[in-house]
DNA sequence: CAGGTAAGTAGAACACTGTTCTATATATCC
DNA sequence: GGATATATAGAACAGTGTTCTACTTACCTG
């Protein structure tokens, strides 16, 4: 039997040659450029093919989409190799950061609702609440440490959330006014750590 | 000559008629919406007054995001009457997020990506970098007493509207784990004031 | 006033879009 | 082998933004 190769591995080829193509359109023209027939034709497929195997173009945004929460989560799940809660804090935002600024189309994807008619499946929907978790649990582990100011930690990490993904939005939207981004950057994390911080150990400070 | 209608008058409600069924359709129904057919019918006329009075889907998509601006234009810049300059700073965030959550489709339409194709023009985007100089100026009075940490008002004001950004960004898109979103704005509020003000105060508090 | 020009108007045509339909091919099972 | 399910390519369909066409209206000039 092993001189017969089943063309069940071709089927799967032609799904993971779609999501490629997709992804590659994705980064290298933006939403606007994912029609189903580019994917198609980028992956050498009739168009009927997005269908058979992602059930429509939703279908394949929404794996993209998921792509893209992995990528997010296994940064944010990583944090927790960084040994100073602190420091885990402050490498999340940045990492944060960096990965929407090294992925922009895909931040655009995610965030910033570029596909009319696109809303995430549930299971995507779980897959990007699950991104957060690395950064929820660095948020208790400094909490533990009684590094933060009173606050549940889901709610302090969403506002770590929303204060990078604010600036980062609208830096990867070229919106906004101040001249030095990166230092912007910098100055709004630490604002940001001077906001959940402990009072007393910033007084200490 | 005043039994004689000038029709120019006419034509101003076509176009005004446009803007008023766009802007109709946008916030009742959103921004996929927004075809030009879509338009046209609403005002009464043919798809091609779209494009005679405002060049095309672009150019009326233009119109919306400059309404949505002057909006909180008018919003910020009226910070100015309220004498006392923290007060002005929680008031701004507090409007920042209550208009977006007035209006929904049209924050999207500020400042995400619904419409395919669409960049604001170069007079959009002045009027939109307008929006802002009520809440700059409002930073600009607080620097001005040493309210504030040592931080260019620009930069101050610029993250003082991302993280409101953000987190309305994701609050208008159903994102985020936080249970209580009003709680956890005003906690967010809270942490960017704890992080922009002088620290010398803060201690004092 | 008549003629010329510019701009607005409605309706039709065109290329592109997401989707569905049709016919065929392939894989699997009995 | 036949039956069934699924994948495949290509065509058809309705909706999209845009352009084209023919006509109308407003304005200006001689």
């Amino acid at each position: 039997m092993s001189d017969v190769v089943s063309l069940k591995v071709e089927t799967e080829s032609v799904e993971l040659r779609l999501l490629n193509a997709a992804e590659a359109i994705l980064e290298s023209e933006g939403p606007d450029s994912l029609s189903v027939r580019r994917i198609a034709k980028a992956a050498g497929v009739a168009p009927m093919g997005v269908y058979n195997h992602f059930e429509g173009k939703m279908g394949i945004i929404d794996a993209l989409f998921r792509r893209g929460f992995a990528r997010l989560g296994a940064a944010m799940s990583s944090l927790v190799e960084i040994e100073n809660p602190l420091e885990a804090l402050a490498e999340g935002g940045r990492r944060y950061r960096s990965l929407g600024l090294a992925h922009p189309m895909a931040y655009q994807l995610m965030f910033l609702r570029p596909v009319p008619g696109f809303n995430p499946s549930i299971e995507s929907a779980k897959v990007a609440t699950a991104a957060f978790e690395g950064l929820i649990n660095a948020v208790r582990r400094a909490a533990a440490l009684d590094l933060l100011r009173d606050l549940d930690a889901v709610v302090t990490a969403q506002i770590l959330w929303a204060s990078y993904h604010g600036w980062v939005a609208l830096e990867i939207c070229g919106l906004g006014f101040v001249s030095d981004v990166d230092a912007g950057a910098e100055a709004l994390g630490a604002a940001i750590w001077m906001g959940i911080a402990n009072p007393n150990l910033v007084i200490n400070e």
